[in-house]
DNA sequence: TTCGTCATGTAATGGGTTACATGATTAC
DNA sequence: GTAATCATGTAACCCATTACATGACGAA
C-alpha cells in the first residue's frame, strides 16, 4: 500500500517535471527514453502515482478535458488521467536532485541520477560522479583479490567470468574518469561541439550508466 | 515459506556438488568465488537450504561430528550444519544443467549458468551462448531505435547514457562471438594454451558474464 | 464488428533484504 | 575475559512482477 521505491518515484517526478503525462505514456518513457535499462510494470507504476498524489506532489486531471462541458462530460468516467507536478512536487524533486548521499552512486540509483544530470547543478554532478568512481574502485579491489584467489584452484569458466566482470568495471571507471575530466574543463558534450570525429567506437563523452547488459527495458514497450 | 528462487537454488546445488559445506561458507562462495555479482543474504540462503532438504536434494549433517560421542555430544546443539548433495539432488542439478529454455540466457540466469559451464555439456553450452547472443541482438535493435528517437529531442546526458548502454551490449555480443567461436573450434581456454600474449587488455577467452557494474558482491563478505 | 492498441487499475505472489536474536569459537 | 568472527536462524517488510479485470477508441 505504500510503494515508495525511491528510484521509481524519482523517475516519475523527473519525467513529469518536463511535462504532464498520463500513466501509459509515462511508462513508455520510463522504459525507453530514459537510459535506464529497467522495465517497470503498471502494477508498480499506478500505485506509485497514487501515493505521489496523496503526498501532494502530483495532481490528477482528466485527460484532454472537454472544451464543451456538454459534449463529453462522461469522458472522465474512465478516460486518460493526466498527472501534473505540483509546486511542492517540484520542490521535492529538486531536494532529491541535490542529495548526494551514498544512495546516489549505488548501481540502481546512479543511472537515474545520471539521466537527470541535465537538471542537476554541476557540483552535485561532480560529487555523484566521484562517489560513483570511488565506489567502483573499492569494488575493483575486492574483485582483484577474489580473482587472485580463484586463479589457483582454476576453473576456466569461473575465472573468465570474474576476469570479464573485472574488465567491465575497469572500463566503467575509465568512463567516469573521462566524464569527470569533461565536467572539470567545462565541456558541453563533445558530441555537439565536435560532430566530425565519430565512428563506431566511443571517443569520450559522458559516463557510462551502469554497466553491461541490463535487465532489458521495454520488453513489451509497445 | 517456499523460497524457490531458481537462481539461488541452482547456485547452491552447484556449489554443493563440488563439495559439502555449511551455510556460512556457502554464502561466501556464492558472493565471491562464483562470478556472480550478487550478494545473497542469510535471510534467503537458510530458508532456501531448508526447502532443498525438504525436497530431498540435500542432507543436513552435524559439522565435524564428535569422534568421541561423550566428549562433545552437546556440540550439535547449535553447531555447524554441513549440507551434502544427495543422489537425487545431483540428478536434479544435472537436469537443471541440461535445460536450455529462455531462462538460461536471461540476465540473471546467464551468469550462473556460465559459472557452471565447466560441468555442462558442450552442446548445451553452445545453445546457451547462442541464445544469449540472439537475446542481446534483439535488445540492440530496440536500443538503437530508441537512441535514434532520442537523438532528435536531444538531452546530452540521457543520450550518452543510452549510447553507452548500447556500446556495452555491443561489447558483450563481441565477447559471445569469440566465445562461441572458441567453443566451435574446440578450445581449452586460450589462457592456458597461449600464456605468451597477455597484456592488460582482453584478448579473447570466454564470455562476459552479464555486463558492467553489477549489484556488488560481498559487501560484507567477511 | 471485431481486432489491436491505448489506458487504468487490483490481488496474489515472488523473491529478496534488513534488523534482530542467539550462540560457538578463536585470538589477543 | 573480551572482542572479533564464525555460524544459524526468524519475522517483518519492501519493491516489484504476474495475472487478471475492465474499458475506450480507432481502423479494417
Amino acid at each position: 500500500m505504500s510503494r515508495r521505491s525511491g528510484i521509481l518515484e524519482f523517475a516519475v517526478l523527473g519525467l513529469l517535471r518536463e511535462s504532464p503525462m498520463h500513466g501509459y505514456e509515462l511508462r513508455k518513457r520510463l522504459n525507453t527514453s530514459l537510459g535506464l535499462f529497467r522495465a517497470f510494470s503498471y502494477g508498480s507504476l499506478y500505485p506509485c502515482l497514487k501515493t505521489l498524489v496523496q503526498q501532494g506532489w502530483l495532481t490528477e486531471e482528466p485527460g484532454t478535458p472537454p472544451e464543451d462541458p456538454l459534449s463529453a462530460p462522461l469522458t472522465g468516467r474512465r478516460g486518460k488521467i493526466v498527472y501534473r507536478l505540483t509546486a511542492e512536487g517540484k520542490e521535492h524533486f529538486e531536494d532529491l536532485l541535490a542529495q548526494t548521499g551514498p544512495d546516489a552512486w549505488e548501481d540502481e540509483h546512479f543511472g537515474i541520477r545520471f539521466a537527470f544530470f541535465g537538471q542537476t547543478s554541476r557540483d552535485v554532478r561532480m560529487r555523484v560522479l566521484e562517489g560513483r568512481r570511488s565506489r567502483l574502485e573499492e569494488r575493483l579491489d575486492r574483485m582483484r583479490a577474489s580473482l587472485a584467489r580463484t586463479r589457483e584452484r582454476l576453473d576456466d569458466y569461473t575465472l573468465e567470468l570474474q576476469r570479464h566482470g573485472l574488465e567491465s568495471v575497469e572500463r566503467e571507471v575509465r568512463w567516469l574518469n573521462e566524464l569527470i575530466e569533461s565536467e572539470r574543463t567545462g565541456r558541453t558534450s563533445r558530441r555537439e561541439t565536435a560532430p566530425e570525429e565519430r565512428s563506431t567506437q566511443d571517443k569520450g563523452g559522458l559516463p557510462r550508466h551502469r554497466g553491461g547488459t541490463p535487465p532489458d527495458p521495454s520488453e513489451d514497450t509497445d
